[in-house]
DNA sequence: GATCCGTGGTG
DNA sequence: TCACCAAGGAT
């Protein structure tokens, strides 16, 4: 709580005369030039809380087609609450970060059942809802209630940085006090939701991570990283690990009922969604092809008595590459004559129209490209 | 506090 | 192909 008073003052001191003045060139270029987008037709707290749910880590033109279709499907927090989680996890189909709308709904139902279905207005007791952290909760209440409290994200974190030369690595969390502190000193008591969003209407336009334009920027008279040159040398912060090497086979096996498809664990990569089964490839004790498909085979007659002749297709591998993995996928593939019970699969026999319906991921989307083409 | 959790775009 | 980025949060 109590952020260490020589820590901010190394990087801020503005006078407040000064920070009237950044506040006012701020606001009145975002008065005219900001942005026209979906969510910013009214202030209505769950209108906010779906688009910065969905903004978390996506960029505004993929969230906009999501956001008009899930107000739609789901005009209010009590409709929200009540949905059925395959026809959210559907409507979140594409989209990524799944968790996000399963916390979604869990914060929905704290809503009805905690507070009667009026939304909380501090952003203290917003942040106690599940999926919202220190961010969504301070745009929520700066943007739906007017508390004057800073959003600070990736582009708040740039902003500051290059305008104040803040070198702390925006990547440890320590440092988010600091950019806390600061901006909630920056920010406009009088205007704090149109404060927020103009730093971030900032951050992708003038002051964009790789070409900025700082120099053309309308604040570029309080930009300290400007007047030395050294714009593209902040915000710091410490670079991603590679994604890892993952080897699979996806089992396409068709039998009259349809296509075997799994619903993924209740946690991890892709919670809850469907897929072909998946074998990992060091799961085999072979890695001759024709061995392979061999003891597929044998694992799958193992568990049906049926017959079940696996062969790869004529396919390159299916690549798919996540934030921290990298998926290498070869098909291969068996048709069934008869249906067999399941047990070695926990999955389910979909119809094409099945397939459809069910919230798919998009490594999955591709594997149907292959298969159903 | 480091790691996990998706996807699409860009140079 | 690859590294990096984009309105983060939970564990």
């Amino acid at each position: 709580m109590a952020v260490d008073e020589t820590l901010i003052s190394k990087y801020f001191n503005w006078s407040d005369a000064k920070i009237v003045a950044f506040q006012k060139a701020l606001l009145e270029w975002y008065d005219r030039e900001g942005r026209q987008l979906p969510w910013r037709v009214d202030h209505d707290p769950y209108h906010v809380f779906v688009s910065e749910i969905m903004l978390q880590q996506t960029q505004v033109q993929t969230v906009i087609p999501y956001y008009l279709d899930f107000i739609a499907s789901f005009p209010t927090v009590g409709e929200l609450a009540s949905a059925p989680e395959s026809k959210l996890l559907k409507a979140w189909e594409g989209l990524g970060y799944y968790s996000r709308v399963r916390n979604m709904q869990k914060a929905a139902q704290q809503i009805m059942r905690d507070y009667a279905g009026q939304w909380p207005t501090t952003a203290a007791k917003l942040q106690t809802l599940t999926g919202i952290g220190p961010y969504t909760a301070a745009a929520i209440a700066s943007i739906a209630f007017n508390q004057p409290i800073a959003a600070i994200d990736g582009n708040a974190f740039r902003v500051f940085a290059r305008l104040l030369k803040i070198d702390l690595d925006i990547s440890k969390s320590q440092t988010r006090p600091v950019f806390q502190a600061i901006g909630d000193r920056l920010i406009s008591v009088a205007r704090p939701g149109d404060f927020n969003q103009a730093i971030m209407d900032l951050g992708t336009s003038y002051l964009t991570a790789k070409q900025p334009d700082a120099e053309h920027s309308p604040v570029r008279d309080f930009d300290e990283s400007l007047a030395d040159g050294t714009t593209l040398a902040y915000p710091v912060k410490t670079k991603k690990a590679k994604p890892i090497d993952f080897y699979y086979y996806a089992l396409a096996i068709q039998s009259p009922e349809g296509w075997l498809f799994e619903q993924r664990p209740t946690k991890g990569m892709l919670a809850r969604l469907w897929m072909l089964p998946l074998i990992d490839r060091d799961d085999l004790t072979t890695s001759d092809p024709k061995e392979v498909l061999a003891e597929l085979s044998t694992l799958f007659q193992q568990e049906t008595e049926i017959h079940a002749e696996f062969h790869e297709v004529e396919m390159k591998p299916v690549i798919h590459t996540f934030t921290h993995q990298k998926w290498h996928i070869q098909i291969v593939q068996a048709k069934l004559t008869s249906t067999p019970n399941l047990s070695l699969f926990s999955g389910k026999w979909l119809s094409l129209a099945a397939i459809a319906e069910a919230p798919l991921p998009t490594v999955q989307l591709k594997l149907n490209q292959q298969l159903f083409v």
